[in-house]
DNA sequence: CATGAATGAGGTTTCATTCAT
DNA sequence: TATGAATGAAACCTCATTCAT
């Protein structure tokens, strides 16, 4: 996964490739043809089989590379919010928002061994956690977090979906089930 | 999609094959091959097109049943249920458990301009928005539900879904999560 | 392999493409495409892959049936010919005239593990060194075949090829190869 | 095909690469990947098209090279050789193990209007030619050559194969065919 | 009426050849 | 000049649908 070293034109096809992957991955899930993706990041089939030898290593690629976006998120929500109840509201509004969830039944079923198996994806995974662990001990230490959730609850609403007329989105509808969701996490 | 005169055991395969692609959908989507859902059925693929002269017609029938299922559901918690707030507890709880939101991402790409056109439908699904309406406005009046949920709101939380392993499911997860929900729904 | 029960026009299809698939194979190698197997055989690339599922299967299949061919040929000549060593001779020269060697080289390497497996042409397999054993052991002891022949000699000389230009056939000239061979072949 | 100015390395990438297409080409014949070639040559697949312009002008260089080896070894064993038989046998038994038989079905479908063509392989074409009609008058005059053996036996002789399996060699099992051939064309 | 065989269009993948680096 | 990346045509294989049994 790493790429060590890639001719200039050559790594940049490979990111417009797996932006294209994860866009399309999102709105139909994994079962678009390969061309589809190809097309959309501007590169023939060829191109796209030389980077990523079949389906199944394109999709772990993606899954690759959506978990470091959520490693990110969850990063910048910690460091840039005022407390852990903003930092945690933050985070799981993006999860949301960015539908992690749907992306997650699109791309596990195919990728998950290879998840379990690459070492960069499983550290990845433990920032997640971790990150996870520490907003969650900490809301709860503030008094804003309700005790008797726990992190396995958060990481279950990261991938909270609620059905959208494919090809819309509706950020405000989901913005108001996210406030539901918060309120019902929130301590009184 | 009536089917008015049937002989009995056309009649049987008629609900096995949709019974069977109920549930293929739901585990693995709409994309399956219609052999699958034939073997599942425990007929020849010939019988299913006999029945449903292409994949759409399939996909639009199950949308049926399903939703015929749902105004069920919704019937027997709004008569057995104590109040209102109960009623639309257990009618949440019922449509997350039961996938409503898999279902519908899974089926009204293809479906949707045959439910629209479909007049049985179009009754069942008044059916199901009525008594979302009555519940919403009832558990209102009883100070049970927060004055700015709507029934609109209702609506995207019978899609509710959270990412679980294929195959797996996850019942209690599930519960906490509708229990999340439900407690952020309350009025104080 | 053994096909038990199928329907009639099953049953000729997949002959007519053994026999499609034996003939191309020995044209053109085994790195034909399925299409042109297909055509010849006049059935659709569907057929084809429903009856072998896929390239290897056909390739040992065909092994399966030419194997079997030479069997009889062995057999045949074993029985019909009035001595051993007119019995060898007729099977070497059909055997060279049959072009048993490019077959096995397209054939074998592809199939060689399944040829290996299948009990069927173990069987086979069987017979055909047996009476080559025969053949050779009889024609030994009338005087008629070198001393220093071994089985494993006659074995070799059955995959005997000479290069014809592709398309073009001579059997005279392989004729007088051969003749040449059981020349070498006969004790004096 | 002469390849008059070369730079020094150019000229040994060239060799490099005929030398390991003429081996690939013997394992596998000549449906190879171009990459594979240039692989066992040592060179990326640039190198390789800038020096053949096209598959078919590597095949056909090959056969130059191949058929140039041939008439080499004519004439080694014409000048070495105590006589014409001794001769014969050496070439015969060269060509044998050497798999010329092989190289030219490989080969000769796709090189044979160019072969026809250029005017450098035509000549030495001419060598083997001659050579071989001299072998054969001469062993033929000295008793030693069967009379009704031609040259055109000995050319298809040439070309005579058995099968091995793909990777493995016998050069025993092919001396002693060889052996048998040769007994075969003894006068007494 | 039920079945499963046949068909071929369409998605997947490979590879000859070209061309930017 | 050597390299290996990009391309697209062509091969592989699957599966929706039709149709003979």
């Amino acid at each position: 996964m790493a790429a060590e070293e890639l001719r200039a034109d050559a790594r940049s096809n490979r990111d417009q490739i797996l932006a294209a992957a994860l866009s399309v991955f999102r709105e139909r899930g994994v079962d678009v043809p390969m061309k589809e993706i190809a097309d959309r990041a501007g590169v023939g089939v060829g191109t796209l089989y030389r980077r990523f030898p079949d389906r199944d290593a394109l999709i772990s690629a993606a899954a690759s590379a959506y978990l470091a976006g959520l490693a990110d998120a969850a990063a910048t929500a910690w460091r840039e919010e005022p407390d852990a109840w903003a930092a945690l509201a933050r985070f799981l509004r993006e999860c949301v928002q960015k539908g992690v969830g749907g992306l997650s039944s699109a791309i596990e079923p195919v990728a998950h061994s290879r998840i379990r198996a690459d070492p960069e994806l499983i550290e990845v995974r433990g920032t997640v956690t971790d990150l996870i662990n520490r907003m969650t001990a900490r809301a709860k230490a503030d008094g804003t977090l309700r005790e008797d959730i726990g992190p396995a609850d958060i990481a279950k609403l990261m991938t909270l979906q609620i059905y959208t007329r494919p090809g819309e989105s509706h950020p405000e509808a989901i913005d108001r089930v996210v406030d539901i969701m918060l309120n019902g996490l929130r301590a009184r």
